[in-house]
DNA sequence: TTTAGGG
DNA sequence: CCCTAAA
């Protein structure tokens, strides 16, 4: 079976309150959201404070812990996802900005559980989704906020088709078990985008700056007036000027504060390979280990302001030009994964690695071919990197590439299927998030499979007579018709046997192992290790003819 | 490809 | 189990 989730069928990964509200109209792709409304003296922090309260905000999201809880997913199982970077819009504007509560109809659809909450709010830490940013009073986005404070949990919506016109180019998928000893899938795209919302009233045009910086999604700066009626924003500029100065003329610098409201961003392109017999749950442990992956990783932010880096992370904001008076500037974050990259990259071009243009409303498939993803790099990361679907399939390589000729609503009714039919066998799931196709592309984990008690006799009993330094004879002499076992599988258990002999019983855990069998693990291990010490003390010194000698005949009594 | 070890 | 340098 092969299928795709796409837009807007909704998958809800995670249990939790009504999502409803915020999750119905959501459209194509996937992206998250991300609102957080720092309250950032603009006369007295430092730039630098800015980006880390950007990177805190992001990584403060990671849902590390509701997967945890949600259980059968290992806590340190966090592979390097992070190969790029995304941006994220931010808007500026003065402390009693009159937010609106609306969303727009093309919101796409990854809703990060990263709330803003207010200070009554306090049940955030409630739910194992929930996470907090620490944020300033959201006096007036109380509304929407509290809107997204419902949302605690992770979604993908997969869905109409109508919004995903997706090229055979938008799907990467490989064959699994491509070779008898490495059953793996590789991934090789991933995506982290952003994905703007608008504010009725104000909102906010993208004062796009162009697709020339690739990869940073502009943000969108918001002037308000300093009165705070929203009837100013009536007024022309020279009033808000004006206002303006009179407000510098008569309040002190501490009054001023840039407000950043970061509204969303994209989590990158994922590849899920799982089996028909997975269970929902597993499909939802899945995604989420993978998003987490992804904000685990590790960001750096960067501050672009009108498309130029700000990389004096001692300048005050107001020193940079980043203030609550600024009119229609551009502020924009990357977010850069913090290794995996030169730096020098970035900072020496002044180019973010990778750059996605903001104006959500924009076709994917436009964004696809846009003039960012000419600037430099043409390789298929880029552009790989824009696409935004969900693709699903079994490893069975015969059906892998029936997604692509079937028509879009089958591939929808088949991924339906999927979630209407949880089977009960865990099988091996892999996400994959797209990247770069460069180095360390992920693989799929092999499924678990501790040995028996059986499995252990058999590898005792080779390893008393081949050694511990013959895995593949191991193999082939007690584990032959173990396909699932690979001489590296031996050597990592035989580690582990020993390592488990040594311990106490209590702190052992699995299925016991017979002491008997342990002691002979540590029988075995003691010996073969003094005679590879010995062979490796002659061969050392076997110059001398005697020491030759001496080799010779201890391997003979041997 | 195997071995050996760290992750 | 994974990853990979080294052999």
């Amino acid at each position: 079976m092969t299928l795709k989730l796409l837009e807007n069928s909704l998958v809800s990964l995670c249990s939790g309150s009504s999502n409803e509200d915020v999750m119905g109209e959501r459209g194509s792709s996937i992206s998250g959201e991300v609102g957080i409304e720092p309250a950032i003296a603009g006369n007295c922090k430092a730039t630098h404070s800015l980006e880390r309260r950007v990177y805190k905000a992001v990584t403060d999201g990671n849902p590390s812990s509701c997967y945890n809880l949600d259980g059968s997913v290992e806590s340190d199982a966090k592979p390097p996802l992070i190969r790029c970077e995304s941006s994220m819009k931010v808007h500026i504007s003065r402390d009693n900005d009159p937010y609106s509560s609306s969303f727009p109809n093309s919101w796409d659809g990854f809703e990060l559980p990263v709330n803003s909450d207010d200070d009554e709010n306090s049940s955030r830490c409630a739910h194992p989704c929930t996470t907090t940013i620490k944020a300033s009073k959201p006096h007036l986005g109380e509304h929407r906020y509290r809107k997204h404070s419902t949302s605690r949990c992770w979604k993908v919506d997969l869905g109409d088709a109508k919004h995903s016109e997706l090229s055979k180019s938008d799907l990467h998928l490989k064959p699994a078990f491509r070779s008898r000893k490495n059953s793996y899938t590789r991934q090789r795209t991933r995506r982290i985008s952003f994905k703007r919302k608008l504010f009725n009233g104000y909102s906010v045009t993208a004062s796009h700056k162009g697709l020339n910086r690739a990869g940073v999604l502009n943000l969108f700066k918001k002037k308000e007036i300093l009165e705070g009626s929203n009837s100013a924003a009536l007024h022309g500029v020279n009033r808000i000027r004006s206002n303006i100065a009179e407000q510098l003329s008569s309040h002190t610098p501490e009054d001023f504060h840039v407000k950043l409201s970061i509204k969303s961003f994209m989590v990158p392109e994922l590849f899920i390979e799982i089996p028909e017999t997975a269970t929902v749950g597993s499909l939802k442990r899945t995604v989420m280990e993978a998003i987490t992956a992804i904000i685990g990783s590790g960001l750096h932010v960067g501050v672009l302001l009108q498309g130029k880096n700000v990389r004096d992370d001692d300048r005050t904001l107001i020193q940079a030009g980043i203030s609550h008076a600024n009119e229609l500037d551009e502020l924009s974050f990357t977010l850069e994964p913090n290794s995996g990259f030169s730096p020098s990259r970035c900072s020496n071009t002044g180019k973010p690695y990778f750059v996605l243009p903001c104006d959500s409303t924009e076709p994917l498939t436009r964004l696809q071919a846009g003039p960012s993803l000419d600037q430099g790099k043409n390789d298929s990361s880029a552009y790989h990197a824009l696409t935004s679907t969900i693709i699903c399939h079994e490893s069975n390589r015969n059906s892998v590439h029936s997604l692509l000729d079937a028509p879009l609503v089958d591939k929808i009714a088949s991924s339906q299927a999927l979630l209407a039919n949880p089977a009960t066998s865990v099988e091996a799931l892999s996400v994959v998030p797209a990247d770069k196709p460069r180095r360390s592309e992920l693989v799929q984990r092999r499924i678990r499979r501790p040995f028996t008690v059986s499995e252990v006799e058999a590898l005792v009993m080779a390893v008393e007579k081949l050694g511990t330094g013959r895995w593949r004879d191991v193999k082939i002499q007690s584990f032959d018709n173990a396909i699932h076992r690979t001489y590296v599988d031996l050597k990592d258990k035989w580690k582990t046997l020993v390592h488990t002999a040594r311990i106490s019983p209590q702190h052992r855990r699995g299925e016991p192992v017979p002491q008997e069998l342990l002691d002979r693990v540590l029988l075995a291990h003691s010996y073969w290790s003094q005679r590879q010490a010995k062979l490796q003390a002659k061969t050392s010194s076997i110059s001398s003819p005697e020491a030759c000698l001496g080799l010779l005949s201890e391997v003979t009594i041997n």
